[in-house]
DNA sequence: CGCATTTGACCTGCGC
DNA sequence: GCGCAGGTCAAATGCG
């Protein structure tokens, strides 16, 4: 994931004769007399330089535009691996202290733990508990107003219990997974402390079935599409793009250093005003927290998938 | 009437 | 051993 950054290279033909029809004919006639372009040369000399600073100027904005992105990329990507290492972490034996930092902590994005099954809450569980526990975790945008604990992630629950936790003043819900009888996975959801408007729901178990459920897929709702919709399983890719509009960010091509922006480019058959149209929609996406956290959810999946 | 949700009681594990 | 806190059960309740 480093070398997967944006490619900074901006496609800015800043070529004096760019705009301008006649220089490059009067370059290639140059034994035409002095006399008779000194005066128009020098107005378009003026014209051009101002040009060029006009774009240099919108070069050296867009350059930290493309900044701000990859250092917003860069936090969101230490973010998921600080959660990463935390859930990978052995050995703390005060359980219930250890679930609460979590619960501080994982306010966006979505964790999950596949090798070391009860790492999250390694003490708290029965052995045999523990023998199928993989356990994830999703963090899901709700609206504050909005008193349920449901996270839409396209399985049916079955709600068996509410409690109120010592650390958190809003209680934490119960669910089995109704769509198999035999299924033995249960989510446990409970609003983060920091955040009310955010739900932190944490799976426990594998589905022994298939996840076709499209109703409840299409009746995600908007709030939900935005942000982190996700579980232990496939439903984390499926929920990210079931309503939101299709964005597709490249983050494959490697990174031009700032140099890059400077150099005169050979390419002319891609317009600048492109470059400039992605940059600013990349700049406005990272922007949207419902994007950066659908993103994050995303990638979540995506490593949940590899690890599977 | 059947199913899901609510909610108080009970069980279990952990720290002191 | 006791108390605390999280987790689960099951009867009561609500809703379609």
């Amino acid at each position: 994931m480093e070398s997967a950054w944006v490619n900074t290279t901006l496609d800015l033909n800043v070529n004096p004769f760019f705009h301008t029809n006649q220089a490059p004919k009067r370059e290639a006639d140059g034994k035409m007399a002095d006399f008779e372009v000194k005066s128009p040369i020098k107005q378009e000399i003026g014209i051009l330089v101002e040009e060029l600073n006009r774009v240099s100027a919108e070069n050296k904005k867009l350059t930290e535009m493309l900044t701000a992105l990859c250092e917003h990329y860069a936090t969101l990507q230490k973010q998921y691996e600080e959660l990463v290492s935390k859930n990978t972490e052995t050995g703390s034996s005060k359980k219930r202290k250890a679930e609460c930092e979590d619960y501080s902590t994982a306010v966006i994005g979505f964790t999950t733990n596949a090798e070391s099954s009860c790492s999250i809450e390694n003490s708290c569980k029965k052995p045999k508990e523990c023998i199928n526990g993989k356990i994830s975790r999703a963090c899901v945008r709700a609206d504050p107003c909005d008193n349920s604990l449901i996270v839409r992630d396209g399985y049916q629950w079955r709600k068996y219990g509410q409690k109120v936790t010592r650390d958190n003043p809003s209680p934490r819900a119960y669910f089995k997974c109704s769509f198999a009888p035999s299924c033995p996975v249960k989510k446990k959801v409970q609003r983060s402390a920091e955040d009310p408007s955010i739900l932190v729901a944490t799976y426990e178990g594998e589905h022994n079935h298939t996840h076709h459920s499209p109703s409840a897929l299409s009746s995600l709702s908007p709030v939900n599409s935005g942000a982190a919709t996700a579980n232990n399983s496939r439903s984390a890719r499926v929920s990210s793009s079931s309503s939101a509009p299709a964005v597709t960010v490249d983050l494959t091509k490697p990174a031009g250093s700032d140099d890059d922006t400077k150099k005169p480019t050979q390419k002319v058959d891609q317009p600048a005003i492109q470059q400039i149209l992605v940059q600013q929609i990349a700049a406005s996406l990272t922007r949207d927290p419902n994007f950066t956290a659908a993103l994050a959810a995303a990638i979540s999946g995506k490593v949940v998938d590899q690890k599977l």
